[in-house]
DNA sequence: GGAACGATTGAGCAGATGTTCAGGTGTTAA
DNA sequence: TTAACACCTGAACATCTGCTCAATCGTTCC
């Protein structure tokens, strides 16, 4: 047998019989913890929570170019956070998640102590 | 009085009332969110959340090396996310905050659907 | 003392990320 | 048709991020 070091044995043992959680699952959520990371998204999340928006609206509302929203949506649209209705030249965006409400609604709690 | 477009006259008047987040407030958001948005982070956070550990243990859990858990238990404990304890020469971390595992479980919904 | 070990640090690097810019599509109105 | 408008897109850019590597620190054990 070898001689291993007492630490790195019980580590060996201790990672064999734990159960850890399925990468593709650490995958999807740091996929939804990335989304709302970015100060412009969550803006865009929490803008679209309140009511229905266009890009127009959006961009004049955070101050932030056309481009740039539109890059972002299409993002989270991509990854279903959002969905849009068109009307005319103009394209609607809304909420497509209910759970992001709750998440952002137990982080807003946290970072209150 | 100008004669904007009805869309983008709304726009300025909608903005004007509406109450809208506070920067400060989506800054500590979003960073809240930005430390669970990586894998090594969020695994070590998964770990700890089920017992405290020294690094090296860390790194043969996750298969990554002391360096890099090093580096990102740095980032965790600037955050206040998580604390350490010296033992010898060993260091032993666990976390610091339990708001984190509402907001991971909430999150775990999330991806269920 | 010195060797071994656990942990930390800083520089450097490759890849990811968010914005800008210029050009494009499709729709409406003149 | 032409012009204006709302929106979309891809490339280029600067910045950020997470890891590696080498060196270092502090502790323990001989």
């Amino acid at each position: 047998m070898n001689k291993n070091t007492a630490h790195s044995h019980q580590e060996t043992i201790r990672s064999a019989r734990k159960a850890l959680v399925k990468d593709e699952t650490i995958l999807a959520l740091t996929e939804t913890f990335k989304v709302l990371s970015d100060p412009t998204r969550l803006k865009i999340v929490l803008a679209l929570s309140r009511e229905e928006m266009c890009v127009l609206d959006i961009a004049g509302l955070l101050h932030v170019t056309e481009s740039a929203i539109s890059h972002q949506l299409r993002m989270l649209k991509t990854l279903r956070l959002v969905k849009h209705r068109k009307e005319g030249k103009m394209v609607f965006y809304s909420l497509d998640d209910e759970h992001i409400e709750d998440l952002i609604r137990v982080a807003t709690r946290h970072i209150s102590e």
